[in-house]
DNA sequence: TTTTTAACATGACATTTGTCATATTTGATT
DNA sequence: AATCAAATATGACAAATGTCATGTTAAAAA
């Protein structure tokens, strides 16, 4: 099995090569340390698998998987981590990537890499426990890009809570005529037509 | 390795255990064929892995990891699906379960035996794919329970659509005051004030 | 059969809601 | 200083909404 090693701690990458082709299985045919030349290895020498550190200088790991994975959906990608980047991995599963591990692991790596080999996805221990609260989507809802500024956020929020105009109104010390501008104006911006649709946007497209 | 092999089918059992053992790594310790049977052997000899059917006659391979686990968190169970039976993935996962493969996949499990011997937890092609969908919690909501019958709860639904309560009446064929009246019961029954805190409520406790 | 209950409907009424025209204040731009 | 654009506010108005009392019908229970 031809792998590419990519990782911008030559110490590690160094390591890792070591260590991978002691098993006898495994060739380590390229190494690089930063995406952009994760991109050019693969084009060259299309290895088996890639492993990749998810957190480098300049282009991320993420980054280069997307573009090798978008000039070739059959690549397969096995990313390297050293625990703390936990936002990183719902992106890696929904960009296609073939496993996640800890680098620490080292024993670990050689048996992933064959099973990824093999058409499986694999994870580090602790790793799949955290993907049930990571999958509950961290919300990057744009209000900005929607013309939209931080009071009529607040009386959106406090809409999608149920409140009356006078509750909200009373709430922040606004008239009530004023909320129900305010409203008003949201609705216009976002094409709804009442509050309850106000809400149900909120629920469904901010905060989903 | 020392494992056991948990399948109702006999005929892939003893497949499995020939493949198995001719990677030259594997010694299948123990066979199978329930899950009564999977925890007396995982009681008398501790494998390193039990890999088992997920679907077997009487007790499912979900129940038996369940009691292993129970009696020893450290146990390794990696699942063996035939594809059909998404429902299990999530409770597997929950349950601590070291991976969920499929058995078609005769050369995969090998190495996936290997990864999970080391410490990660392993999914098959397509299964992973599944996960987030999977992953967002069906509902058990109880309309029942709060007394709430098949048109309020479809009604409900409008509301929640963001629907007013002329389109409400025109989809359903009813006079909307009839509809208003529906929705005063709703109300009523789940103490709220309006069709926005109606929309709320469905968001937040039927369809969170 | 009679009674009861549930589903469906109507109209009257008060309240809430959304729109609009308009005004005041404030800070930024010119 | 003059102008402009926001944020904030008001009141008038129409439409939508929620409540209630009441009625009809059909099915279920007695």
């Amino acid at each position: 099995m031809n792998i590419a090693v990519i990782d911008d701690d030559k110490l590690v990458a160094i390591s890792l090569k070591t260590i991978l082709e002691s098993t006898g299985n495994i060739t380590v045919a390229a190494m690089g340390a930063s995406g952009e030349e994760a991109i050019s290895i693969y084009r060259d020498s299309h290895p088996d698998v890639i492993l990749m550190d998810i957190r480098m200088e300049g282009m991320s790991g993420i980054e280069a998987g997307l573009q090798i994975l978008a000039e070739d959906p059959s690549a397969r990608i096995l990313y390297l981590t050293t625990f703390a980047d936990d936002e990183y991995i719902i992106k890696a599963l929904n960009m296609g990537a073939k496993g996640y591990i800890l680098k620490q692991d080292f024993d670990g790596i050689a048996p992933a890499l064959e099973a990824v080999m093999n058409g499986q996805t694999v994870f580090g221990e602790r790793i799949i426990t955290k993907i049930p609260e990571l999958m509950k989507p961290k919300n990057d809802y744009d209000f900005a890009a929607h013309g939209i500024n931080d009071k009529e956020r607040e009386i959106m929020e406090l809409v999608a809570g149920g409140l009356s105009n006078k509750e909200i109104a009373a709430k922040l010390y606004l008239g009530d005529g004023t909320v129900r501008n305010y409203i008003s104006t949201l609705l216009e911006k976002l094409c709804l037509r009442d509050r309850t649709q106000l809400a149900v946007y909120y629920y469904t497209e901010v905060r989903r």
